[in-house]
DNA sequence: AGGATATGACTCC
DNA sequence: TGGAGTCCCTATCC
């Protein structure tokens, strides 16, 4: 073929540029200087435009098309001229075409929505009522005098110290505290892996990599030995592992004859326990709740569809006062109430609407009479008695923890101390300007008002945390996010951790590897090979334990 | 430094 | 009902 030139084959090129004011910051400083000459200068852009539109309409007529190279502002969100989004600098622009981010509502961006500019987060408060029925009259008697009536005032440090570790190889989905050792931490991941960490010891840490093979969405310790804890996976079985040996025992396996496509596998999301009938009580991304007895580890009866067929039952909470009442979450946009005396399809107690998915509901952690529940409309909805009118919630909070796909599922957790049931942690998806660094804080949020009561942040963690959990006795936090675990405490409190943390301990696995292999073992830190979806080999991720130490803030 | 990639809910047809 | 396409602040790896 003869070669062509550049010249005859190269179409024409037009460009368009920005001619109203908004322009970055960069280009106003250099444009200042110029101001001057902008003018004369425009003009002759001008010219050579209309040079250019009577090249590119010529070049048309002989079938080539121009490239039009645009200098004009284009926001990436709605692809529309005069306007862009995202991040400038630590702050991030909306996209004004686009219904807030926060409250979702029309007509106004996420910086100028009434929910944020608050001291209070957006609250619809409880309607009044005055309907008394037998059942809260039982309640006002039996239940009301666990619940304190003058709610104390809550007690934030200034500021607290955070530890930060890193063992586990993919993002943490679920934590849990000890329920009588008070410096021991577990904690699952997305690869199925569960660490315990003894955080008074901080060198003290043990990972088991072999109990699940993807996801653990739920643990929780056998209420008849603190050494036993259950954990249901996504890998559709519930384990329950001993800590002192590690040995793990499989009670339930929902895909004995192992993969048999996407719509045949079943994961185990929502579980719980029910100490006073002795069962595990586990739900399936399809609707369906399974009890299993703790003493002889057998399924008792047939599955019950609790929730939409096909839908994901992703939390279960049994009342801590009443345990035959049930509490189930799932991805029907429901929350129901249920009689574990008269399990059946359709005979939930109440079923609580929500707009979107419930990512949680939980029972107040003392009285068992407040409903708090996290959905991902961007609310958090509280219903202050089980035994009041519950056809609507008694407040709806309006909070960022709106669900990104590659994020584990905010919850918002009780404050298993506070007398009142009035505090609940929860982490925040929207970051926040904090002195030129986008962070996104852990809200302690009062409950009773909406009251946005602190928020905690490290300007050294700039990532999302979605897992919260509050010590059932001491005033810690306990936090996990991507793959870090982080203990939060008061700074004045913290310094039996302190010491040992001045400097930054820095524990490498691969030096385990190293040794175990020189030794002729086969280290059992060996990761799984993984594959796309395409089936390419992903590189297995670099094992590494890691603890640092940095001192957070408490906002107030 | 930036592209690839993990991958869930929802809407539309 | 199910598949394709879309989606606003990710985190990590190379």
């Amino acid at each position: 073929m003869a070669p062509q030139t550049r010249r005859m084959t190269f179409p024409n090129v037009v460009i368009e540029r920005d001619t109203d004011s908004e322009r970055s910051s960069s280009d106003e400083e250099e444009e200042e200087e110029e101001e001057d000459h902008e003018e004369e200068e425009e003009k002759v852009v001008d010219n050579k435009n209309e040079e250019r539109m009577e090249e590119s309409l010529e070049a048309k007529k002989k079938g080539k098309t121009p490239i039009t190279i645009s200098l004009k502002k284009v926001c990436k969100v709605c692809k529309k001229v005069g306007h862009e989004a995202g991040f400038k600098g630590a702050t991030y622009i909306d996209c004004p075409m686009k219904p807030c981010f926060l409250c979702k509502m029309p007509g106004h961006t996420t910086m100028a929505c009434p929910h944020r500019v608050a001291t209070e987060h957006g609250v619809i408060p409880a309607p009044r009522r005055n309907t008394r029925n037998p059942l809260e009259y039982v309640f006002e008697r039996q239940f009301r005098p666990r619940v304190l009536r003058i709610k104390p005032a809550f007690v934030i440090p200034d500021e607290v110290t955070c530890a930060v570790i890193r063992y586990h190889s993919r993002r943490i989905t679920c934590l849990e505290f000890h329920p009588t050792n008070n410096n021991l931490l577990l904690s699952g991941d997305k690869k199925g892996q569960v660490g315990v960490w003894d955080f008074g010891k901080v060198h003290e840490k043990m990972v088991y990599r072999n109990i699940h093979s993807c996801i653990v969405n739920n643990m929780r310790f056998n209420p008849t030995n603190d050494d036993s804890v259950y954990a249901a996976s996504s890998d559709g079985t519930i384990s329950c592992t001993d800590l002192e040996t590690g040995i793990s025992l499989s009670l339930m396996n929902l895909n004995p004859d192992g993969w048999q496509g996407r719509s045949n596998w079943r994961m185990l999301y929502g579980m719980d326990i029910n100490s006073e009938k002795g069962l595990v009580l586990v739900a399936d991304n399809f609707g369906f709740l399974y009890l299993v007895d703790t003493r002889s580890n057998n399924k008792i009866g047939e599955a019950i569809l609790i929730h939409k067929k096909g839908s994901k039952v992703v939390g279960l909470h049994c009342n801590p006062v009443q345990p035959e009442l049930l509490l189930s979450c799932g991805n029907d946009h429901f929350a129901r109430i249920w009689d574990l005396r008269r399990m059946e399809t359709g005979s939930s107690l109440y079923d609580l609407a929500h707009k979107r998915v419930v990512n949680s509901a939980y029972f107040s952690p003392l009285s068992g009479s407040k409903i708090l529940t996290t959905s991902q409309d961007n609310r958090l909805r509280i219903w202050d008695s089980i035994f009041g009118d519950l056809d609507s919630p008694s407040r709806e909070i309006v909070h960022s923890h709106d669900f990104n796909r590659h994020l584990t599922p905010f919850k918002a957790e009780w404050d298993p101390k506070d007398p009142s049931e009035s505090l609940a942690v929860i982490g925040r998806y929207i970051s926040e300007n904090y002195n030129g660094a986008a962070l996104h804080p852990i809200d302690f949020i009062d409950i009773s008002t909406g009251q946005l009561v602190a928020e905690v942040m490290d300007p050294n963690i700039t990532t999302i945390t979605p897992v919260n959990k509050l010590h059932p006795r001491d005033d810690v936090l306990a936090s996990g996010s991507s793959r870090s675990l982080f203990i939060w405490r008061p700074k004045e409190k913290s310094e039996l951790v302190e010491q040992k943390v001045e400097r930054k301990i820095v524990i490498c696995d691969r030096a385990e590897k190293k040794r175990s292999r020189k030794h002729g073992n086969k280290s059992d830190d060996s990761d799984d090979d993984k594959f796309t979806s395409k089936g390419k080999k992903l590189k297995s991720n670099k094992p590494e334990w890691k603890l640092t130490r940095c001192s957070g803030k408490v906002k107030r």
